[in-house]
DNA sequence: ATGAAAGCGCTAACAG
DNA sequence: CTGTTAGCGCTTTCAT
């Protein structure tokens, strides 16, 4: 049988509250008693129960976060939070939705588990319901704009596009086309950032929007339609709503034997790991998941710690993302990344969401026009 | 605050233990009592509170899964383990390893947990600290071989490539090269099963192991290697260690102009996401993930219900696979999973692997000779 | 069929 | 500084 805190105490013969002390690093204890209770508890190979710790504490210092493991973004994610979350003196329980749980019930084993804060990782329920969690617990959505009750925290999209445009102009193209995504805020983001940051660079005339999708096949049809005109006309470079759409539209352009980028140059979006692969080398705009996770978990500390911030030193992964000129978001800042102010739209609202810069990942796909 | 036990008794009228009863189904209450303390637990919205009816339970019914959340393999895996456990009376508690949180501790959070049991995908760790985990708790590791004290769940890599090279021949090929692995049991394992199904189809003089990589960075070694002699000379087709390797194949195939599979047939392994790209259509092998998962749950159950078999009626994932004449495993079975019997080398090993067939997933990257 | 009471292993409040 | 005493919320004998 597993050593429980009572054969510790017993056999460095002292009682189970100053084991419970010294194991947790409580002031009180002597530093001698420390000592014989530190080695007590390693011949016996001793481990607190958890479980019984957090019935007995009145706080658990455990997030939940709801994900959907089969998504590598999530995934990427995941790793992050968790380092964030150590930082912050949490721990995580990950609960993820599969063909048997959805959402709801992912949340409530969540719940269950006496997670006190959630961070939902781009989960498809509505706002209702997103709300009604948050007015359970508090919660955080990741990568979607947020509720009443629900603050999100997500990269800035206009600025992904603006990113992609630049480095695509600077590069010297000029017929740029934007490849976009399925019906959707994410997606009109995108596009309007696309269009804006054409004309930012006087390139308004030139604005050439293709339907796509969400899948490889958007990119596929988007290829067809870019091959139509005459050589001379096509557009020398593609921006895609995201990577997958990038890869089709890739795939669809070599096979067509038309050289990448050789000819046309593709810029996708997310950073997955298809994107990174040896033989495609997709440039790509990355939501900074690292930035992404710090801030989400900073936020939600910081309410669940009710202000009294710890300074735990929290450093921040590098958020230097892509500045435009004459394109700031006002409002003020935490641990270095924008919230914005009072929302514009949505009355009633409690949350501001706050948004981190993405950034733009040069590979290969990327070159100067013909 | 959230509802309590004994609010639900005070509100129904009865003592907290009859609550307990109800809500778990136990025999006992008047189905009057029943009716009572549903409505009623209904209305507060009653959740037991895990945390205590883990403490208080003997058993946890938890089973802890050891991943990597970054592997979309892990992740497919899951989905299934999660439903295979709910069958089984379990809940999956689960831990990945991160950059900051290596196997080792993955586990202790796991065991921090309660787990009964545990399930180890894919670790990385050695024999000697796979044995150690195995003496402490009941545990399985899932796609490699097991050792002392953990069974290990694996697919049949043999088989794999026999259906693999069986599927080319019989579409006429005969030049078939096979691209190897990294060193390792698993690599070996597969170069075995591609160089017996050659030679029981006759092709024994056909052998041609190229050497490749997990990597994408293999496939495009392979590459240069197989297109070194002339045109009429060169291989119709390919088998792959993995999918990666597989793909970076390919893609060097199709930027040299090489049709796939006009000229050259390529066949994967592991079925994973790239491999089902639209754009990609990949033939390779499954390890059959569904039937991974439901096998080690089916395993794990029976260790930890001490043979006391439930009969939950678990009627399993399709495993048909791929089954080879003349190739038989020796060996009994557990709900249709073969069953290694004692094994032949290891001696005071305790436990036996369960080896599920793989199948092969036919797409377009295979198609006869030219 | 139901209730009272004793824990599960730990932490927190209060004495000493 | 350290020990004693209550619980945390639920499950489980054992009476009734």
């Amino acid at each position: 049988m597993r050593a429980r805190i009572a054969d510790v105490a017993s056999r460095s013969g002292v009682s189970t509250a100053t084991v419970s002390l010294v194991l947790r690093d409580q002031p009180g204890p002597s530093d001698a008693t420390r000592e014989r209770v530190r080695a007590a508890a390693a011949e016996l190979g001793y481990r607190p129960d958890r479980t019984a710790s957090l019935l007995a504490r009145r706080r658990s210092h455990l997030l939940g976060v709801l994900l959907d493991v089969t998504s590598p973004f999530h995934a990427e994610l995941v790793g992050t939070l968790d380092a964030a979350a150590e930082r912050h003196g949490f721990d995580l329980v990950l609960s993820s939705v599969t063909q048997r749980r959805d959402e709801g019930q992912a949340v409530e084993t969540l719940l269950d588990f006496r997670c006190e804060g959630l961070i939902l990782i781009g989960p498809h329920m509505n706002r209702r319901q997103l709300d009604a969690i948050g007015e359970r617990v508090p919660a955080l959505v990741l990568g979607r704009p947020g509720t009443d009750h629900v603050p999100g925290v997500r990269a800035a999209d206009d600025l992904g596009l603006a990113a992609a445009v630049d480095h695509l102009a600077d590069l010297g193209h000029r017929r740029i086309v934007y490849v976009d995504g399925p019906k959707g805020s994410v997606a009109t983001a995108r596009r309007r950032g696309y269009q804006r940051a054409m004309t930012r660079r006087g390139l308004g005339g030139e604005i050439h929007v293709v339907v796509g999708d969400h899948t490889e096949a958007g990119g596929i049809a988007a290829a067809a339609e870019l091959l139509r005109p005459p050589a001379a006309e096509r557009p020398t470079a593609a921006v895609c709503f995201n990577d997958r759409c990038a890869l089709g539209l890739r795939d669809s352009l070599i096979r067509a034997h038309i050289a990448v980028p050789g000819q046309v140059s593709i810029v996708g979006y997310d950073d997955s790991p298809p994107a990174r692969l040896a033989t495609v080398e997709l440039t790509s705009v990355s939501q900074n998941p690292a930035a992404l996770a710090d801030a989400t978990v900073a936020l939600l500390a910081e309410r669940l710690d009710g202000g009294g911030v710890e300074g735990h030193g929290v450093e921040g992964h590098g958020v230097e993302g892509h500045r435009v000129e004459g394109h700031r978001v006002e409002g003020h800042t935490v641990e270095g990344h924008t919230v914005e102010g009072r929302q514009p739209k949505g009355r009633g609202r409690h949350t501001a969401d706050v948004v981190v810069p993405p950034a733009l990942v040069v590979r290969g796909s990327t070159a100067p026009p013909p």
